[in-house]
DNA sequence: CATGAATGAGCATTCATTCAT
DNA sequence: GATGAATGAATGCTCATTCAT
């Protein structure tokens, strides 16, 4: 399926732009650098992507991708049986990558979010991935919870998790991240709790 | 004793660049556009700012700081007692506010964030945030919790909001904000329930 | 194996850059006189110069070399064989061409040095300029000088030629050039006299 | 004559752009950068100054004039009685101040030259120049020549020491200065020998 | 498919100069 | 005389995009 010469160089020009995006950022590349890096022409970037925007925007995914089925695997292999437990232990290990990996984290720019990931994990045929989300399904927060809802929280609590680390590990606030581990941690906790009858959420009247 | 007519100027300078970075974003947006709608000239721009990027951060905290204070003015008013409820309230307005003008949270650009307030809580004079800060403090989440740790956990729950707000306004993803609020007040009042003696988080081993 | 056609190009904004500083000084010249005037885009300017000084430079050179190779090509011709008068003839040449086109004498505003012309000269294949490198080495003031303080002498002559042209042309001062010639050209025979056995002079204590 | 407080300003504002100009030429050096220095405010400069280009001239003549004054002084302390020793050493003595000095030589930019100090000399009061002057036309090499031959062969002389020193100093080219001493000072003595009744100099045909 | 020379609209920024106070 | 806020013309330079080869 497509010519897997052209898929190779693809992956070149975007690994040629992933290292200068690190390097000197989104604006501070042109594309000029990036061909250059590649060592193909200038209009040979055009026959695969669209401009600059397009070639960043497929890089998140892949990077987003790498980053979820790495965690996944992880808990996979963690041997961890609580719910609860596996999903801290996941964006643990979410939050070590980018402690490890700031500039990627930098990279993203806010842009690593669960739902990017969406279509991706709708289509995804790796095996990881897809007991990851079948154990979701299966586990006790599903309790007083529709299937929609419960993406819903993930999703949430991703949000909450990537800006988190934004601005802890880049912009260093409020406080480092290990600070942060563990409000986040018992949010999560406290979110996961099988629903209890309570009252609706009060809104604004 | 800063010259007052400065201050006029920079403001003018402020409001033209905010009315034209909503309608045609910060990118489509020009040094000379700005001064031309201020109706200064070229050069006056670069006396009260280093540049484009300059005038926006003004723009942002300035934007922040109201949106905030006008929220903690709107829970004083609304009468609610219960802290969870109150706190719920002040997410409320502000993910309303957003609502009504999306545009305004696509100029920010994920750079609202509670802790871009700090400072100015910190030195804060007006008596709405003052309160709404004293409020926090005497609240019986406290229970358990230090006062640093209280800061942090508000901090968390306001990224996840306004990450929240950010996709699901601009970006309309996973669902509307309107389906999305349930799963957010959960989150935040099982957040804010008074810790129990409950275990550890656990982290990566 | 250059591209001749670019080579072309590069002449063409040479060319242009010439007239034009001849015309309005290399100040009131500007980039985009240049282009308008070789007839190419902007942008294709920074494909063959870095910016202005740079082709200003690379004129500089272009005019020293064919003044001196049109000097030594006019000493050949000129049958002479005392080398005192072929020298004289040499600058009186050279004295003659920037009398005639003080704009160019302008323009290369006390750039003009024979040093400028060093590597050219060493790397030289034009035959009249070999030739009369050659005769400069045989010379009779050859006689009690080492090979180096020979370039030397002819290095600061050509100093003192070049700047008693720039200040007589230009500014006019002290002298028309022609009245400066005889004083000049006795400078330069008494200092082309072999050497005699003098005392070594006397510098400060 | 003239107010002395306004000369006392206009002093100060020299001495603000000659640091100016050597720390950051003077094309990187604005008049913002003068006045501030100088704490007046950029009106005041208007007041005694007509543009950059006036001020910077002012700085050159005031320099040359302390270099050559400085200069002569040193002469008349020397002893030296030959006037051909006295001479190089008045070279000498310009060349060393260059040597230590060398960012006052590229502020001149080649525009040290004797005859800018021209109707400096003839109307100067100060007794070690007039003493100097005097000392030329009384001097051995004044046979043979006019007293105008006298002084272009001296301005003549000059520009060769100038230029060389820019070019050695400056460029270091083509050799360090004290390498090209000797050679300027055998040219010195060597023009300064009293004319010989000799073949009038060869001019081209 | 690939190339890379050419394009040229577009923009930020500077700074000498003025003039109302 | 002194000030310094305001001016705005002027310019160098970038870089995404195209297209003839």
């Amino acid at each position: 399926m497509g010519n897997p010469r052209k898929e190779v160089k693809r992956q070149n020009l975007m690994d040629s732009a992933y290292t200068l995006f690190l390097e000197k950022g989104t604006l501070g590349t042109t594309i000029s650098d990036i061909v250059q890096r590649a060592d193909v022409a200038k209009g040979t970037f055009y026959l695969y992507f669209k401009d600059k925007d397009d070639i960043f925007h497929a890089l998140v995914e892949r990077i987003s991708a790498r980053v979820v089925s790495d965690a996944a695997r992880a808990v996979q292999e963690s041997g961890l049986t609580d719910f609860s437990a596996r999903v801290i232990f996941f964006a643990d290990c979410i939050i070590e990558y980018f402690k490890t990996s700031p500039t990627v984290l930098r990279l993203l720019d806010r842009h690593f979010s669960w739902p990017r990931l969406e279509h991706q994990l709708a289509t995804t045929t790796d095996p990881v991935v897809l007991s990851l989300i079948r154990n979701v399904l299966d586990s006790p927060a599903m309790q007083g919870r529709t299937e929609q809802e419960m993406w819903h929280l993930v999703f949430v609590l991703t949000e909450m998790v990537g800006a988190t680390c934004y601005s802890s590990i880049i912009e260093m606030r409020p406080a480092p991240i290990d600070e942060m581990k563990p409000i986040l941690y018992n949010v999560i906790r406290a979110a996961l709790r099988p629903q209890s009858a309570e009252q609706a959420p009060t809104a604004r009247p």
